[in-house]
DNA sequence: GACAACATACCAACCGGTCTGTATAAATAA
DNA sequence: TTATTTATACAGACCGGTTGGTATGTTGTC
């Protein structure tokens, strides 16, 4: 990475298609993206996409992997890690994703999550980069949920896997609502529905429910 | 509907699209599915296709009132309605969701969640066909959880409504999962977490954990 | 004969992808 | 140090096929 053996104008272009990729499809899909759209976006021509993607579908390839790394390191820089706790650092990162949907929908939608709906019939390389971004970003929350489970005691009939797997679904599914309605308030909603449902998971009432 | 004032085999074009609109969307995505390979799928031509619908849009917006019509139909057959008990009901829905999660990918997966997706920022009246579908779909659970809430004597932060969509939200999340990962193991799994939320919404352990 | 329900031929725009050319810089040879 | 080669990183014209959409004709029904 340091000291790139050409000056920044002249190795840009890679960096800016991919950049232009994320915009350009978390706005309008994959398939409605057009490589010369894209270009233009960029900045670039056609010759430089051609040159650095042997195809369209490489390009969809690339996105999705530089679509992980920029998220992970989104997420990693994240605050919620420092906290004790692993119950509430699962909740944090949870309270985390409410805080984060925010502006155009585009800004906070997620970019595999769309693009895995459109291909996963029709290219199998971006569907498996796809699932890749999808599962290992939920991998890094099954330390801490495992953790918490160990911590609270929870004999559970689930998995650490499957709950954050399941916080993919969730947040997934949000976005087509907020994509349907227009707005990120249902989202935020379902959001508050799965902090809950964790609550209950590892908190239950420590008293019965009295009768009226 | 009654009478037809033609002939079925003259009177076909429309639904044959119609139906073949469904599967294919759900199996490419609105994009990549040309009006050719529509019409070759329902066995009509191209001046069938722009008879019917005065755009590729048009159909999209036909395809979702259809798919609302289509899948409204399955629900209301469905057998959970016959349960007494209001919050039976609601569990037996997702039971029923989860007991269809089977065959190939585009079978049961959601056009109108898949559809929406693509052409939330390109087409309205798309997208708002597609919002109105979920939200009507969802909007029919609601009396069923209002009865419960009532029933269960349930005093939550939440309401009715929001359940209701955070189970769209779950399923529609679902769908992207087996998506990425190819089958419906996944979707089955976070629909189970969907049951056992309500579950604790509704029915708090009476006891409390024993220690150990 | 009026009108709906198609069928067929056709079109300009756009699509992903290729081709050839060129500027720049590192590697090599003198 | 300088000349030459080689490789990279583009630029931009071009291409055949496909796209959504149209224009015109035909057929069956009231």
């Amino acid at each position: 990475m340091a000291n790139p053996p050409y000056p920044a104008a002249r190795r840009d272009a890679r960096q800016k298609l991919l950049t232009a990729a994320l915009a350009l499809i978390r706005e309008r899909g994959y398939a409605a993206s057009s490589v010369d759209e894209l270009c233009a976006r960029a900045g670039v021509t056609k010759g430089a996409f051609f040159h650095h993607f042997k195809s369209k579908d490489a390009l969809g390839v690339a996105a999705a992997q530089h679509w992980s790394e920029v998220t992970g390191e989104f997420f990693a820089a994240a605050p919620y890690h420092a906290l004790q706790d692993p119950l509430q650092r699962l909740l944090g990162y949870v309270d985390f994703r409410k805080a984060i949907l925010r502006g155009e929908l585009p800004e906070f939608t997620c970019l595999v999550g769309t693009l895995v709906q459109e291909i996963y019939g029709t290219s199998p390389e971006i569907r498996e980069a796809c699932a890749d971004s999808i599962v290992s970003h939920a991998a890094r929350l099954v330390p801490d949920i495992a953790e918490a489970m160990a911590l609270y005691r929870v004999q559970a009939e689930w998995t650490a896997e499957s709950l954050a797997l399941h916080t993919q679904a969730v947040l997934q599914g949000a976005f087509i609502l907020a994509k349907a309605t227009g707005g990120a308030a249902v989202a935020a909603a379902s959001v508050d529905h799965l902090r809950r449902y964790i609550e209950l998971l590892f908190a239950p009432p420590p008293v019965p429910a009295k009768e009226n």
